[in-house]
DNA sequence: CCGGTTTACGCAACCGGTTGCGTTATCTTG
DNA sequence: CAAGATAACGCAACCGGTTGCGTAAACCGG
């Protein structure tokens, strides 16, 4: 047996088994000067042979870092891994810290319940944070970068200085698919996007805007609702039943798509005939629906990983990148949408 | 200001403070004996006054316990989360370590590199492991129990000692879901497994087969298939097309039925008229499919939580219960099968 | 009021690494 | 070859808690 089992060495044995001070043993490992050639090779050789690892608690304790990273969701954590975006940004987080030699900690948040996390960080059993669900209003972000801890927030372009954040175009995914309503001659457009307080849709909106206003005499209202089927689908109905009914609606999610559907369904209408319906996130079920979706792909795990590489520059691990990143959404055109 | 900031205080700070020693501040805090309780009202009192927090990493140097619990998928982070039921069970066992003082420290294993997780075991950076896609032949348990780390499987009913587990009724669901096929009048089953290898797949296998031998004079087949949308409707084109083609079919998973959907619609048949069709997992596409499905519920949250609560009891923080757990699964019924 | 037990608390070692500083050995260079 | 510079390494303190043991004071019954 070589590199095997046997648990419970400290680097006190490895230096009596090379005949030199638990110093020289710690210096050789980490690659800091003041350690012999020849002395090195002794020791890593014995290191290798007895199969040490150094105890990540005790480093921890005299230095300070933790080599882990903590993801925080204001949430509990059932509400997180049914969010259509969440688990995807948690999944590209932990492969990006697994290949970084990092652990992963799953930080909540039920309420305003803040003192245990902040004590994590305090501590440093987390080195960094990344906040996939940062909201504008949440005060946890300015105590974060009070206690000087390296933050990276996703969805949210904060201003702060200090933080990082990484986000998507939500504006130009909002753009373009009205852009594409507009071009199949569509000309009474709704948005039917999600609470405005969420950073995203407030993109969303000035993206749906935008292209409107370039069209320029086009009728469009936009109207908030919850992410909600049954919610969306009400709202649905009032607007395809009122004056002057859409024969677009751009939804601000796949939920809320998949309401309007049921809405025109209802009331006999074909889509994307009478009506074109476009959602956003392109969860599992929009190439179930009848018709499959029209809907925006975000790059979820290019998200994650660029966050996680934002926080390991920053503490150090790796150069010194942007701290503002803009990824690109990608449009995935199917049948609820008139064909180009 | 209260219990506010002011950090990096020690215990021997307190302890000035309160004009003992260091080691009456621990008894103190930890509620141990031999301190007066004139003393202890003192220090708690200075505690809550200068907001003092313990050092989780020097408790955990000294004591070999770090109230963090792992979570051990053998898959990459990004596959974890897009699976039909790991999130949710990560989602409850995050619940249940929020609410039970817990951290929860997501362990990622690509390959065999079990070298990371098994030192972090031996290090006790986590006092104890759930294991959410535990299969059979997963060498990682037998190294577990070997370390003598607590270990809770879920959805593997393991042999080994020591090791405890929690599962879900597969096999009563499946044998319902074929009943109520039978009961419907259907005459030529076919089971759309998944892996044979699956633990649950082998369950669900055990329940179609004992209804239909229950049953008497029935046609029945079973087929394996991944889990995957296309390789099931190219498997149920075959199956239709053939002799004696089947008008049921009981899919092992939502994804294998959405395929067997698809088909039939390719075929011009009718479901539930000419074919009934029912999945397992619910997934959030279940309600969207036309027609929408009939399928199984698992109790996962439930399932997660009796994980974290059996591994906390192995632990010693609460009494102890059984440490095999079998959870009712809940068959929804909605329109690609008869009603009843 | 006294011997013996219990209680309250301090002291110091310990968990397992890291690191500043001092000492000795080796290497330059004039 | 002597003197100063440099490299290699040991020593011990330190990170911030916990805990076994020793001691002095408070308590007990007789």
């Amino acid at each position: 047996m070589t590199a095997a089992k046997n648990d419970k060495l400290t680097i006190r044995d490895i230096a009596a088994l090379a005949g030199v001070s638990a110093g020289t043993v710690s210096r050789a490992m980490n690659g800091q000067p003041g350690v012999g050639a020849s002395t090195r090779a002794r020791i890593a050789e014995i290191i290798a042979e007895h199969g040490f690892r150094v105890d990540p608690t005790a480093r921890q304790l005299s230095t300070g870092r933790s080599r882990t990273l903590g993801v925080l969701f204001p949430l509990h954590a059932s509400e997180v891994v049914l969010h259509p975006v969440y688990p995807a940004l948690l999944g590209a987080l932990g492969d990006a810290a697994e290949r970084a030699g990092y652990d992963l900690l799953l930080l909540t948040m039920s309420g305003q319940k803040s003192a245990h996390v902040l004590d994590t960080v305090t501590r440093r059993r987390v080195d960094g944070v990344v906040l996939p669900a940062a909201g504008a209003r949440d005060p946890i972000i300015k105590q974060l970068v009070a206690l000087g801890a390296p933050t990276v927030l996703i969805g949210h372009r904060s201003t702060l200085p200090g933080v990082g954040w990484v986000d998507c175009t939500h504006d130009v995914a909002a753009a373009e698919l009205t852009q594409l309503m507009l071009d199949a001659g569509r000309r009474s457009l709704v948005l039917l996007n999600g609470p405005t307080h969420v950073s995203a849709c407030k993109l969303r909106s000035a993206g749906f805007w935008s292209a409107i206003k370039a069209a320029g005499d086009i009728s469009a209202r936009e109207t908030s609702v919850p992410f909600d089927t049954a919610a969306a689908a009400a709202a649905a109905l009032d607007l395809l039943r009122g004056d002057n009914p859409p024969d677009a609606i751009v939804c601000a999610s796949d939920t809320i798509a998949a309401g309007v559907l049921d809405a025109a369904r209802t009331l006999g209408l074909s889509v994307p005939d009478d009506l074109a319906v476009s959602g956003f996130d392109d969860r599992s079920f929009a190439v179930h629906t009848h018709p499959a979706l029209t809907t925006v792909r975000m790059p979820l795990h290019d998200t994650g990983h660029a966050a996680a590489h934002m926080l390991f520059a920053m503490l150090g691990d790796e150069p010194l990148t942007s701290r503002r990143i803009i990824l690109p959404t990608e449009v995935v055109i199917r049948d609820s949408t008139p064909q180009p």
